[in-house]
RNA sequence: GCGGGUGUAGCUCAGUGGUAGAGCGUCACGUUGCCAACGUGAAUGUCGUGAGUUCGAAUCUCAUCACCCGCUCCA
């Protein structure tokens, strides 16, 4: 299944170890664990100096490539870009437009046969049978729902009741199942709930019972409740709160009115202010919103270090276009961002793109042009691979969301002057986790190799490189440091460089190796005699000399700046 | 959330009831003449944390936290 030949300079994932990764990133400051001193805290990691400057440099890399210098799309026009920076807490009426809050604030139920997931309030039972004369002892019967014996023949997903009745009354082979002839209501309407009655074989009317299942009962017997897709019982879990977003309170008084979330996306900060970006900004449709920042989810399970955190970054974009067009942006941004990703370093066959199946699809995107991941092969997910970047064709699903719940509906629509229409601009999502696309580099970068004193060295795309280069005197005397000081002031107005005059040349090749330093200029003897420095390349180990007056146009040729 | 495992110096680990150790790394000084060289010296430990048993706990017990593996979850 993994080509070996793609590209040799790529290391296979499974000769990597993650324990050897973290560890590297532990020893040389790239990544620690938040809070380490109390003993951590799960899911949530900091960056150290040189993490932090290689995150920093895949931020501005996406930043200079995406919002400065877009390049032309599939129209053959320059895209326009904008940017913006919102808040991370937002008026909660936000999430609940978003279905942020509906769909996820509510305990849930699994079925683990079909893998489809409700919400629990929406289980509808049907108990019985009782006979009819013996309806009043219904209230009874109710009351002791929530002891198991009482378990319910079939379910429903409806949200009330009545709804659970009518799609009884749709299904005929349910109802020659259960043996029913024919439904009625009862007379006897006990508050807002709903009996049904049927003619059993011969026995008289009995009457069946059909109402919401309440969670004690799935609680405590959740096994022998059948499920609503199959019938059987044995598949459901109990209902489980999935409560993804963080809480907050805004204010100093902590109650319902001022509780608030801290934002699990950036997309909802650019939907939101669209508009304002339209009035001010002189873009016209196509044209993109790009954010970067940080977003917050209560995990399940926070896992293969920054992989799946708690508090990550994310890297968007909403790309706002005409309806009609949504195929060929949606193809653009797909192949444009997967080059990106290559472009950065993450170029051999550990990186793939996948399209989803529409059964994958999330509940804005099942109409759409398509949605797919760009992934990469993990020390932790090899063979398989974890998503780094999505990219997702969301219609209008969110701008009409929003332009509904604030109440101001089609007044909002886009007004497209060169068309003379109005309409709500389809959005084409790529949404990358910049935590994540520094743990691929990390991971990518990670190179074993015996022959040199290091064990292993860090090949980062010099561009994504925390340390461009290093400036070491040979000894520290016969006046080599205060020349490697002089060259030292002089790139670091350009260039994250560090100058090591402590130890031995060997030592401080070896911290270079780890810290993935794509360069070393060393000064010696003959730099006191003829002005020429050594560079040591960082792959290949080989050195070459140079004019120091020529280290700039060197640095400024391999990296840019 | 469930089950299993791990936790001693920055790293790798030794220590199984009786004074917390080694190697590497780090730092200083000397030496240096291109790949973790050498010599001398130094710093670095809530033995994950908290309780319990004991005259005495890194060691035994319980709880807890973090990490790893497998389920589960992942809009």
């Amino acid at each position: 299944m993994t080509s070996e030949s793609a590209n040799p300079s790529s290391t296979p994932a499974a000769t990597r170890s993650m324990d050897d990764i973290v560890a590297l990133c532990r020893r040389r400051g790239f990544i620690w664990q938040s809070s380490e001193i109390y003993g951590g805290i799960n899911g949530f990691w900091d960056y150290g100096p040189l993490g932090t400057e290689l995150k920093r440099n895949l931020k501005e890399a996406w930043w200079h490539d995406i919002v400065r210098c877009p390049g032309r799309g599939p129209d053959g026009e320059l895209i326009d870009m904008v940017g913006v920076d919102c808040t991370i807490i937002m008026n909660p009426k936000v999430w609940e437009a978003s279905g942020h809050v509906g769909g996820f604030n509510d305990p849930m139920v699994d079925d683990k046969e079909t893998k489809q997931r409700f919400r629990a309030d929406h289980l509808q039972g049907m108990f019985g049978a009782i006979e009819s004369e013996h309806a009043p002892a219904v209230m009874k019967f109710r009351n002791n729902l929530v002891d198991t014996t009482v378990i319910p023949l079939r379910t429903f997903i409806a949200s009330n009741p009545s709804e659970a009745v009518s799609i009884l009354e749709h299904d005929k082979r349910m109802q020659k199942d259960l043996g029913i002839r024919k439904i009625r209501f009862t007379p006897e309407h006990v508050g807002e709930r709903f009996r049904i009655a049927l003619a059993d074989i011969g026995d008289g009317e009995r009457c069946y019972y059909i109402d919401v299942i309440e969670s004690g009962l799935l609680e405590k017997a959740a096994e022998r409740v059948p499920s609503p897709y199959t019938g059987k019982p044995g598949s459901l879990t109990k209902p489980r709160q999935f409560n993804l977003m963080f809480i907050t309170f805004v204010g100093a008084v902590q109650d319902e009115e001022s509780k608030a979330y801290l934002r699990p996306e950036t997309a909802q900060g650019i939907f939101c202010n669209f508009w304002n970006v339209v009035d001010t900004s002189r873009v016209k449709v196509p044209f993109g919103i790009a954010q970067q920042g940080k977003a917050f989810r209560n995990e399940v399970t926070p896992r293969n270090f920054t992989f799946r955190s708690r508090e990550f970054e994310q890297m968007e974009i909403e790309f706002f276009i005409r309806p009609d067009q949504a195929n060929e942006w949606y193809r653009f941004w797909r192949d444009s961002r997967y080059a990106w990703w290559k472009s950065i370093g993450l170029a051999g066959d550990n990186l793939q793109l996948r399209e989803h199946e529409k059964e994958e699809l999330a509940h804005y995107a099942k109409e759409g042009a398509g949605v797919c991941d760009i992934e990469y092969r993990f020390p932790f997910t090899a063979p398989g691979f974890g998503e780094l970047e999505g990219v997702a064709h969301r219609a209008d699903f969110d701008l009409k969301a929003h332009a509904n719940a604030c109440g101001k509906g089609d007044k909002l629509r886009y007004f497209d002057q060169e068309r003379n229409e109005r309409y709500f601009p389809h959005v084409i999502e790529p949404s990358a986790g910049a935590d994540r696309g520094t743990l691929a580099l990390l991971c990518e970068a990670y190179t074993p190799d015996g022959a040199r004193p290091s064990g292993v060295f860090m090949k980062f795309h010099p561009r994504l490189a925390p340390i461009k280069a290093a400036i070491f005197p040979l000894v520290n005397k016969d006046g080599m440091p205060e020349i490697a000081e002089k060259l030292y002031m002089l790139l670091r107005e350009k260039w994250a460089v560090q100058i090591d005059v402590k130890q031995t040349i060997g030592k401080r090749y070896a911290r270079m190796d780890e810290a993935g330093t794509p360069y070393c200029f060393t000064i010696d003897s003959d730099t006191l005699q003829d002005q020429t420095v050594t560079v040591r390349h960082r792959d290949t180990l080989q050195q070459e000399r140079l004019g120091i007056d020529k280290v700039q146009a060197f640095l400024s040729e391999k990296i840019g700046g």
